[in-house]
DNA sequence: ATGGTAGCGCTGCTA
C-alpha cells in the first residue's frame, strides 16, 4: 500500500501537475492540503478519471484538505470531533478508513511568528489534535497521520538551524505538542526508515531561489500508529515535483510529495 | 534584466 502526502499550494493551478503525478506515482491513498477549494468546485471527477475515489473538506480561499483513494473511502469525517468542533473550523483535518487503516489529511496551522496570535491558535489547533487522538483513535489499530504539519521535529529537518532563532516551526511549545503526537503512540515514517539523514526536506520557499540553494524543511510527514510501523518498507520525496519544469504553465507547489510504502 | 515568489482576488493577506 502506498500512501502519499502533498500540499498543492491550491488545487486549481496544479490539477494538471497533480493529475500527471498520481498517474505516474500511483499511490493507492493520496492526501492533498491547501486545496483552496470549496466542496462545490472540487475537481471530483477528474480525479475519478485516474479511478480515485475522493473526499473533501474546504471553504474556499484558505486551506482545504482533501483524501484520494483507491482502496475505499468509508466513515469519512470533517474537522474535529465532540467538543474539540468549532464553529469556525478552518478545513484543516479530514478523516476517512481506506483499505482497512484510518487516513487523516491534516494542515497544521502555519503560526505566522512566535507569539502571534496564529501562533496561539496553532498551538491550540495541536492540542485539540491530541484530543482527538485519545477521544477517537487507538494507537493499537492501524492508522496514518498524514500532511503539512508545519514543525520540523528536529534541527536537522532544517537546511540550518542557527536561521531559525526566535522562528516558528521550531520552537519548543511546538516540538513539544510534536512530542505529545509520538507519546500517544505515532511514529513518523521517514524518520523511522532514516534515522541518519538530514531531512529529507519536503518544502522550499518561492522565494530567494531557496529550492536549488537546499534551503528547505522537513515538514509534510507521515505519522504511523505501531500496526503500520511494522509494514513501513521506505518513504521518499519526489523533489522532481518541486521543479518547474520546461513546458509548465504554472509554477510547482513549494512542497514536494512524501510518498510511504508500506507492505501488503 | 538590479529582481525575495505565488495564489487569491482586487488590496493586502497568507504562506
Amino acid at each position: 500500500m502506498r500512501i502519499a502526502t502533498w500540499n498543492v499550494a491550491s488545487l486549481r493551478p496544479r490539477l494538471e501537475r497533480v493529475e500527471a503525478w498520481l498517474a505516474a506515482n500511483e499511490p493507492d491513498v493520496c492526501c492533498l492540503q491547501e486545496t483552496k477549494c470549496s466542496d462545490e468546485a472540487f475537481p471530483t471527477m477528474a480525479f475519478a478519471a485516474l479511478d480515485y475515489e475522493a473526499a473533501h473538506h474546504g471553504n474556499g480561499q484558505w486551506n482545504g484538505v482533501a483524501i484520494l483513494s483507491k482502496v475505499g473511502l468509508e466513515g469519512v469525517r470533517a474537522g474535529f470531533t465532540g467538543p474539540r468542533a468549532r464553529e469556525d473550523d478552518e478545513a484543516r483535518l479530514l478523516v476517512a478508513r481506506c483499505g482497512g487503516v484510518e487516513i487523516a489529511s491534516m494542515y497544521v496551522p502555519n503560526g505566522k511568528a512566535v507569539g502571534h496570535e496564529s501562533y496561539v491558535s496553532k498551538l491550540d489547533w495541536l492540542d485539540r489534535l491530541s484530543g482527538e487522538l485519545e477521544a477517537s483513535f487507538d494507537p493499537s489499530s492501524p492508522a496514518a497521520f498524514c500532511g503539512d504539519y508545519n514543525i520540523a521535529p528536529e534541527d536537522r529537518d532544517v537546511w540550518d538551524i542557527s536561521q531559525f532563532e526566535g522562528a516558528t516551526h521550531v520552537s519548543a511549545p511546538e516540538r513539544a505538542a510534536f512530542a505529545r503526537l509520538l507519546e500517544w503512540g505515532l511514529v513518523d515514517s521517514t524518520r523511522y526508515l532514516r534515522p541518519d539523514e538530514v531531512g529529507p526536506f519536503s518544502w522550499w520557499d518561492y522565494r530567494a531561489g531557496a529550492f536549488h540553494k537546499g534551503w528547505g524543511m522537513r515538514i509534510d510527514l507521515v505519522l504511523v500508529t505501531r500496526p503500520l510501523v511494522a509494514r513501513l518498507e521506505s518513504a521518499h520525496v519526489d523533489r522532481d515535483a518541486r521543479k518547474r519544469g520546461i513546458k509548465a504553465a504554472t509554477a510547482p507547489s513549494d512542497h514536494a510529495p512524501v510518498v510511504v510504502d508500506l507492505s501488503d
